[in-house]
DNA sequence: GGCCGATAACCTACACTGTAGGCACGCCGA
DNA sequence: TCGGCGTGCCTACAGTGTAGGTTATCGGCC
């Protein structure tokens, strides 16, 4: 049927199954559908991806209007977070696509506006967003589509990892070895955004 | 015949014709191999796949001993980002998978120890190392396997690029559109690293 | 020297993939 | 009424990862 609803599917697919699962024959045979029906809407599996990857950010609820450039950024950089790891599984599909299409151009202008607001030069607003969406990336990177490991919910593995480091033979890695066998995504994510965002904000005083 | 000549092949393979053309068959017959023969050193494709990131890991020069925390992160953060921009296709093995190897551990070492040595809690270091991480991944993840879109030598493409943000009616996007248009990810780099090594070398001095 | 177990190369076969090409139906404007 | 066109279905093809089984070759041991 409609574009729309092979999409929504294809992301319901993708949550429950993974994305190496993604097939045009699953995806029609749980439409109900003759899978070459699905190129009527759709042209090819990787426009159906790139579709995919944009329902995901269309997802990202735009941030409170009239606040300050920091709380807009923090905002929309914990809204990307929560739309990504609302879908875990499809995330990738936004993290390593190049995306092109306007969806994506929405969020950089909400973002874009606030810094050139504080009196940011194009050129270093643009220098801000994209260190900020690189890390962004990096930290989602970690934290999505991860075996459940890091989640840390099963001691015994996590002995076994913490074993491991501390045997590795290397003086610092040995010594950091609580810290590194888990991983709380969500303060690693707060501990770097506040760094980078402190950095923009101090620019923003010169 | 060994794994180190599937490995090195394999590489080659990506090198030229990217990742979705690798397969077992094709690199088998470029090794002038039965497809099957090379399942007696490398346990299926995922395994290879791994392999490859593997191999691009452990082409990070190791920084130069005895020099200040700042400057030794500073080295191996480029290292790492010579490494991947040396097989620009390759990368995202290393970027998007969870590798748990002793070559993963070794880069780690390096940072971390003289993090340590510089006072950092073993918490805090663990933070300031995930944090540069995730930048290098991100902004690596934008430039590596990236379309020669951005790269900008086509001055048609550009112009359409610069046409398309300045019409998109959202007045940032258009303000910003010159720069947005381009990417220079050696700068971009320079620029991100800077501010996140300031803040963990503020970090060190309290 | 003769045997034996292991290793590695090969071959076949299976279930599955994305999608090009073609056919049949039903709606819609002329 | 008649064309066309969009949509859905079907077949077919070249290619995928890899389980299972067969053979030859080689190193060590009696």
């Amino acid at each position: 049927m409609s574009r729309e609803r092979i999409l929504r599917e294809a992301l319901a697919l993708v949550d429950e199954e993974g994305l190496a699962a993604v097939s045009m024959r699953k995806l029609a045979r749980r439409l109900g559908v003759d899978p070459m029906s699905l190129y009527n809407h759709v042209d090819g599996k990787d426009a159906l991806l790139d579709g995919i990857a944009e329902v995901l950010l269309a997802a990202i609820p735009a941030p409170p209007r009239d606040v300050d450039l920091r709380e807009t950024m923090s905002a929309l950089a914990y809204g990307f977070r929560a739309a990504m790891l609302g879908h875990p599984r499809a995330a990738p599909l936004v993290l390593t696509r190049r995306l092109a299409s306007m969806t994506a151009l929405t969020p950089v202008e909400t973002v874009l506006a606030p810094l050139l607001a504080a009196g940011f030069p194009p050129d270093r607003a643009v220098h801000g967003l994209r260190a900020v969406l690189a890390f962004l990336i990096g930290t989602l990177m970690r934290e999505v589509d991860a075996a459940p490991t890091f989640s840390g919910t099963d001691p015994d593995a996590l002995r076994r990892r913490l074993a491991d480091l501390e045997g590795s033979g290397l003086p610092a890695v040995s010594a950091a070895a609580p810290f590194l066998a888990v991983c709380d995504h969500e303060a690693e994510f707060a501990f770097g955004l506040r760094i980078l965002l402190d950095a923009l904000g101090a620019m923003a005083e010169r």
